[in-house]
DNA sequence: ATCGGTGCTGAGGTTACCTCATGATGTGGT
DNA sequence: ACCACATCATGAGGTAACCTCAGCACCGAT
């Protein structure tokens, strides 16, 4: 099989995106947040006003887990449940102000140790790199 | 902040991982193996007798979960428990013949869909991503 | 007014991990 | 030779993060 290194390509991504994964679990750890529920976060202070099932959405959960996710925001007082205005079925979440503060120190770790990550190439091949990762990504 | 897009390479990266996960999930789904059962499977037929701490840490999982994923492994008949001949305590884990084939099929369905992924990039591209790939991979 | 669909959540299940305890076995110090 | 201690696999039991299904409140159109 006249091999390419294709098949290596697939095992280094892997790794790589394992690496990535694991530091910012750690760097998500002071806050005690799981990647999840940062994520969640993240999303709800974006797009001020979510629905549960919006934000099941977001996450590519089922809609009864997205409950979850919030009830574990909530509990940690990062956001609020508030009746939506136009449907009374539906509950709109919304960033707390220690909310907004959470996820912009979180945002900031990110970018800290994506850079970290990032720092041992070059300025061409993290340009190329990107080329290449939005041609796979779609 | 002066972004140079370091944030972004980061969200791509784990996007196009998260792409390649599910993709071989599916590329799974025929065998009913989980990506950790195939990955036991792959070491266990590689290094021929393995125990199950060793399986424990080639998987990064605790010894006790080696066991359950052994257990899962040999009630569909594609590994074996033997008694280590130097030790006592211990379990040597081996494929069986279906678990060498099932491994050998596995192995192609991963290369042909690792393969697809990537056809899009040219060659040129493919050898620049392995080698940024393995300077981040340390 | 009613009826099929939608939004959230309680109840309960699955999966994949974990820790701790236990029994059998190795190993090094005296 | 002996004993303390480490190590191996596993039973028991727990947790986190998912899931489905049922139920209630509500929506919009007929």
């Amino acid at each position: 099989m006249a091999d390419d290194g294709t098949g290596e390509l697939g095992d280094l991504l892997m790794r790589v995106a394992r690496t990535q994964r694991r530091r910012w679990r750690e760097a998500l750890a002071p806050w005690d947040l799981s990647p999840h529920q940062a994520r969640a976060l993240r999303v709800v202070c974006e797009r001020d006003g979510v629905r549960l099932s919006d934000l099941a959405e977001s996450l590519h959960i089922a809609p009864r887990s997205a409950t979850e996710v919030a009830d574990g925001l909530q509990e940690r007082g990062l956001v609020e449940r508030s009746p939506d205005p136009g449907d009374r079925r539906a509950v709109l979440l919304r960033p707390t102000a220690a909310g907004r503060r959470v996820r912009a120190e979180v945002g900031r770790a990110r970018t800290a140790d994506s850079a970290d990550l990032f720092a041992r190439l070059g300025p061409e091949d993290r340009a190329t790199l990107a080329r290449i990762l939005r041609t796979l990504a779609d």
